[in-house]
DNA sequence: TGAATAGTGTCTATAAGACAATATCCC
DNA sequence: GGGATATTGTCTTATAGACACTATTCA
């Protein structure tokens, strides 16, 4: 191809797109939504906020907001994140994307649905928010791929409605984990800093809902090389303190 | 709540629902694009159709489609493959969500990749249609996560371009097959209804792009219990011929 | 009969689970 | 010292890789 004759395409192009009317087309609408999870005493919870409006009104939903247009989609996810929750800065990925078309009763909206991981320690000043964000007991009893129904409580053991196909959400999210646990280095994400094999292995049993052996977790993880001893101890636990590791960026587990 | 305002409140939500107006926000454009990916002679290839319009004309696609306001995703991807490249009936799985802004020059498009595995031998009608649909042979030099850069070449070995970001979907689609190929069934979706255990073992390797211990391949194949003999062996292989199995649809493996 | 690959048996290395013994801190 | 958990060591079992050997078909 010459150079005149790239020119010319190159500007045909460019007419092709000044004049590319993209109004012509009737379109769905985009939102994200965010699964934050984190894990407390045992236990898989994650942040939901009540409805105050139509439609789903009183349910329980993720945090979620409609995609602007010049915006990404992990940019939003983030920025949902932000002004519901106050949370930034945490583990926060692509989950999946649920269209069906009556999924939202308003009009169709395809949601791009992301997972979020955070130590509870940093989610503390959410507690003393008002009670349309809370914190709450998941319950996924999947065995493998699918299986019964997710189940949100309140703090009282109260069982919650979940809003749209947010339960669904939830459960992959859960079950994402599960399958990730063991070649990614997921489960720091919902610790401190610092923190004992213990600590990482009660994550881990937490998230897979079944108890691990003690010693060959331990081994498994020194032999990853993803943990490093600070040569710290836990202090006043009425027994023998462990010591605290840190979680090594970036090495390669096996 | 009283039966009274319950039914107060639904005439609330449906008095909304009514006056919901859709068209107050601006939205992206949603489309489903499809990796459709075979293995043929120990390569992994993928069905690409040449633009022959602006924007990205000449550049190699995934098929792909506008995704209907009253269709599911997972219809519109089956209507994609269908009506581009006249395969259906195949493994067809959502992948991921592809958001930049500026992926798309005419317009915000927000692409939902898929991926669909197909028998070699399904696709043979369509070598004989115009040059305009090919399959691509594609190397996906990825160790981990990420790695090099992904190449389509077309049977003379001359690198093709991808439009858009489809080297992205194409290295991701593989990516996803080798991190699914150790627990799930899909090395089978690749191949004819009977095959012989080196027949799986070469899509392995192919997908991998890894030799396997032949041994080691062999029992864990049969003890996974996904496949059952027929009883049928090869013919005229020039050789002692292997047994023909097939595969064991909803077997556990371990 | 020889080429070529199928299929089987055995040994070794590695990793996980089970169990036990010892170490250390806090009260 | 006693309670409680951390940490280390050893044995057993399951599995993958390596290697060698036998079996079978076809040219």
């Amino acid at each position: 191809m010459t150079k005149h004759s790239k020119k010319q395409k190159k500007s045909a192009e460019q007419a092709f797109l000044a004049s590319y009317d993209a109004s012509r087309f009737p379109k769905p609408s985009v939102s994200v939504d965010v699964a934050l999870i984190t894990a407390v005493d045992g236990q898989l919870k994650a942040l939901l906020t009540r409805r105050e409006k139509f439609p789903e009104k009183d349910k329980w939903s993720l945090p979620g907001t409609f995609v602007g247009l010049e915006e990404s989609l992990d940019i939003a996810a983030e920025r949902a994140l932000r002004t519901k929750t106050g949370v930034s800065g945490i583990f926060l990925e692509q989950l999946y994307t649920f269209g069906l078309p009556q999924r939202d009763p308003r009009t169709r909206v395809i949601s791009v649905a992301y997972y979020a991981l955070v130590n509870f320690e940093k989610l503390t000043r959410l507690q003393t928010q008002s009670d349309r964000i809370q914190l709450v007991e998941i319950d996924v009893p999947w065995d493998g791929e699918k299986g019964g129904q997710v189940r949100a409580k309140d703090k009282q053991g109260k069982r919650l409605k979940l809003a749209f196909d947010h339960a669904e959400i939830l459960g992959l999210a859960v079950l994402r984990l599960r399958g990730k646990l063991d070649y990614a280095p997921i489960g720091f994400e919902l610790l401190p800093r610092k923190f004992t094999l213990r600590n990482l292995q009660r994550i881990h049993e937490t998230i897979l809902n079944k108890k691990k052996n003690k010693d060959s977790f331990r081994r498994r993880i020194l032999a990853s090389g993803l943990v490093v001893p600070t040569g710290e101890f836990e202090v006043s636990v009425g027994h023998r303190p462990a010591e605290l590791y840190r979680f090594k960026r970036g090495a390669i587990r096996k």
